[in-house]
DNA sequence: ATTGAGAGTTTTTTT
DNA sequence: AACTCTCAAT
């Protein structure tokens, strides 16, 4: 128990200790908030507070991730149910689908899968709509959902065209997703508003059932998120948020900053704690944080206070181009890794668009300094990763018309959008769903005898893969990528991207397999599509590696490190060019610098280039108005061009960090590894989409010797193997893990399909060495 | 129906 | 620069 409070200040005590009513922690950065919100949970639990009477809403599945494995900590086994917003709405939406208009198995449509059904809406309303980009019309409707607008209430404001437009897709498209029994992000958390908004019953159920409610980031909140919170707090007030208006930076998301401001007033007998003083950054960094945010009118005055050292100053240095910068860091950065004084995952390099990204990159792979990103193009929205989870989403959820389009005639099998307009017209006509529609294919007399015994074709194949809903998840896949050829299209490729694709499938069997272990082969496709489309980015940041790190500003938030940069300080960059109108958007970018300066701990550079190509062009670029307002007495200024031609050597010969930041045993050997990108480029050529490229009759005439024993892990989806009395085969499908890892091998038309258990059988993989020349 | 060339567009940030 | 979309050729 003492072990809970000791080392807390009194504020930080007071916040831990609160129980009863509701609460709002005003918690600036680096001030131990998620330290007081674990400790706050685990107190409740040891205070005879059921678990399942906790809910703990986040934002980001890291920042949950991170609250569960603290909490576990203090309290292990707690049965608290902590995770995002979005997940906490799948949940619940899941159980009560149909009061939504839905069914259970909805799909949920990402952000790409959203704008796609709306094209295709848009399209079929034969609007004009030229004026408008179907991204803006997608932005409008997204923020009425997160003001609870429906598509009925909606009224668009007198003379705005936009809105006009938007009145008649927006009822267009929710219908849209009725039909294919789909949610898009929004919709998750506008259901559930409206659920508990509509079911009293309901609501007051779910009150009862989570009496302690936490909200993190709550300056982060959209009117939806704010509804939920609050309808979940009428009869047990306990609500308990913590946030900090400075760092609200999702406004553009419909975040709403009068939700924190204003939750005084919602809950008048709120106890309000403040925690003000700063663990992580030095006096001169939170000096120039604090005298930056100040410049903003709409906020509420907090101190800032830290007792650390003063630290160095802060440097602000102009490069002449974008390469110098990231040439300028990179250098530093190496210089700092092979001194043995810092290690790669003490440095962080921040900018404000994800495209900034390249230069540093190339930088840091030049000198060998791993890194990691925190991807811009995410795995799960690569094509060949979209089109295959597609035929997961289709056979889920059978009225998924967006997940039918794309995979009808992926891979090509002759379907075209004549054929597929002509099935959308029957669907229509006859109150069909797509997919039946195609079922119908040979009594549709538009359609070629040819074109309906290929949708006939389409339509059998995808029963055949209905069968195996049952199985494991990657046995699914298995399935779907040999039943549908989506695999074999490649194989005999040789070409680099063919094989990346290929290698980026094994990955996703790679997440299939880990997610069936997880679930004791307990299938739930279901659950496995939410976990792919609810996850973000940041997720897979992980700490422990020992890497730079490259992210947006925006990933930053919640996260420190020793030493920050702060790349492409520029206007129509940082503040955004978007932003630039409009007075309150500003407010937002410099809340986001904000974020990102006092992520750093001991030092901070800022920087920025006198040039930076921009979509292929070289432009003049102005410093960011946000540097006049920083304290100069605090920095130290440097231009590292001067008119002179620049030279790398003369910026290492003036170290950047004088002294050695602190006594860790140096770094023996820097570490040369090959720079690990996240997600983004995965590893070019991999051994195994080597192995995959065989498939020929006359691949096998190279069969050899192969080792005594194989690991099942070994074995992988497509690959061929030898048994000693059926000779090759090919697995079409596997599963499981360790000894009951099982394969479904196709033996061809005489041998037919067998199925294994890899750790007893006397299967082996076909070794081949790569380079052997090809017969 | 599929493919490829060329035009046109894009990029803020994310669940 | 890189991506998507359109249109024309096959």
């Amino acid at each position: 128990m003492n072990r809970l409070i000791e080392n807390l200040t009194d504020a930080q005590r007071e916040a831990v200790l609160h129980v009863d009513g509701p609460l709002l922690i005003l918690a600036g950065p680096g001030s131990g908030k998620t330290r007081v919100v674990t400790h706050r949970v685990a107190h409740l639990l040891r205070h005879g507070v059921d678990g399942h009477q906790i809910l703990a809403l986040t934002f980001t599945n890291k920042a949950a991730d991170e609250m569960r494995s603290r909490v576990e900590q203090l309290a292990p086994d707690s049965s608290a149910w902590l995770g995002t917003f979005h997940r906490f709405c799948a949940r619940l939406l899941r159980k009560y689908a149909q009061l939504a208009g839905l069914q259970e198995n909805y799909t949920i449509y990402d952000a790409g899968d959203s704008r796609r059904t709306l094209g295709r809406v848009i399209a079929r309303l034969k609007l004009d709509s030229v004026r408008f980009t179907p991204d803006t019309i997608a932005n409008a409707i997204s923020w009425a959902k997160n003001q609870l607008i429906s598509p009925q209430q909606y009224q668009p404001r007198p003379g705005h065209e936009l809105g006009l437009i938007v009145k008649q897709v927006y009822p267009a498209y929710q219908a849209q997703l009725a039909t294919s029994n789909a949610a898009d992000f929004d919709d998750l958390l506008l259901h559930v508003a409206n659920l508990l908004r509509e079911n009293s019953e309901i609501r007051s159920s779910l009150d009862e059932q989570y009496r302690f409610i936490l909200v993190d980031e709550y300056q982060d909140t959209n009117l939806a998120q704010y509804a939920i919170a609050r309808a979940l707090s009428i009869d047990h007030p306990n609500l308990a948020v913590t946030g900090d208006p400075d760092q609200s930076i999702y406004g553009w998301r419909g975040a709403n900053l009068s939700n924190i401001l204003e939750f005084e007033k919602d809950f008048p007998d709120v106890r309000v704690v403040r925690l003000e003083r700063n663990y992580r950054s030095t006096q001169r960094i939170l000096r120039v944080a604090a005298e930056l945010i100040a410049h903003n009118v709409h906020r509420k005055e907090k101190a800032l206070y830290t007792e650390d050292d003063i630290g160095r100053p802060v440097r602000l240095v102009t490069y002449r181009t974008q390469k110098d910068e990231a040439e300028g860091i990179a250098a530093a950065i190496a210089a700092e890794v092979h001194a043995g004084r810092r290690r790669p995952r003490d440095f962080a390099v921040f900018y404000r668009v994800n495209a900034l990204s390249r230069t540093i990159e190339f930088a840091l792979r030049d000198r060998g300094i791993p890194y990691q990103m925190v991807h811009g193009l995410e795995f799960f929205q690569r094509k060949e990763i979209k089109d295959i989870i597609a035929y997961l989403q289709l056979l889920n959820n059978p009225r998924d018309e967006m997940a039918l389009l794309r995979v009808i005639n992926t891979p090509a099998r002759g379907i075209g959008k004549t054929t597929v307009g002509r099935l959308s017209d029957h669907a229509a006509r006859h109150g069909l769903g797509l997919l039946d529609a195609a079922r119908d294919a040979r009594r549709i007399d538009s359609l070629s005898k040819r074109a309906a015994s290929l949708v006939s074709k389409f339509v059998a194949m995808f029963d055949r893969l209905a069968e195996s809903v049952g199985n494991p998840v990657e046995e699914i896949l298995g399935i779907v990528l040999t039943e549908t050829g989506y695999q074999r299209q490649w194989e005999d490729s040789e070409d680099e991207d063919d094989l990346q694709r290929l290698a980026n499938i094994q990955e996703l069997l790679t997440v299939a397999r880990e997610f069936d272990e997880q679930h004791n082969g307990q299938t739930h496709l279901e659950a496995f599509l939410e976990e792919t489309c609810l996850v973000n980015d940041t997720d897979d940041w992980e700490t422990e590696v020992d890497r730079v790190t490259l992210m947006t500003l925006h990933a930053s938030k919640g996260l420190e490190f020793p030493i920050v940069y702060l790349i492409a300080a520029e206007e129509g960059l940082l503040p955004h060019e978007r932003s630039r109108q409009d007075a309150e958007q500003l407010e937002e970018e410099r809340r986001l610098m904000f974020v990102g300066i006092t992520r750093a701990q001991e030092q901070l550079q800022l920087s920025m280039a006198g040039y930076r190509d921009f979509r292929g062009q070289r432009k003049m670029t102005v410093p960011s108005h946000f540097l006049m307002e920083l304290p100069r007495d605090e920095m130290e200024l440097e231009a590292v061009d001067n008119g002179q031609p620049y030279s790398s050597d003369s910026f290492v010969a003036e170290p950047l960090y004088a002294e050695p930041p602190y006594a860790e045993p140096p770094y023996a050997e820097p570490p040369f590894q090959e720079p690990v990108l996240s997600r983004r480029e995965p590893e070019p050529v991999s051994q195994v989409a080597r192995e995959l490229k065989l498939t020929t009759a006359a691949d096998l005439a190279g069969i050899g010797q192969s080792p005594a024993a194989v690991s099942p892990d070994a074995f992988r989806q497509g690959m061929v193997v030898l048994h000693p009395r059926h000779g090759p085969g090919r697995i079409v499908a596997i599963s499981g893990s360790g000894n009951t890892r099982k394969a479904t091998v196709d033996f061809g038309s005489h041998g037919g399909r067998k199925k294994y258990v890899l750790s007893e059988s006397p299967l082996r993989p076909v070794n081949r060495s790569p380079t052997e020349p090809r017969q």
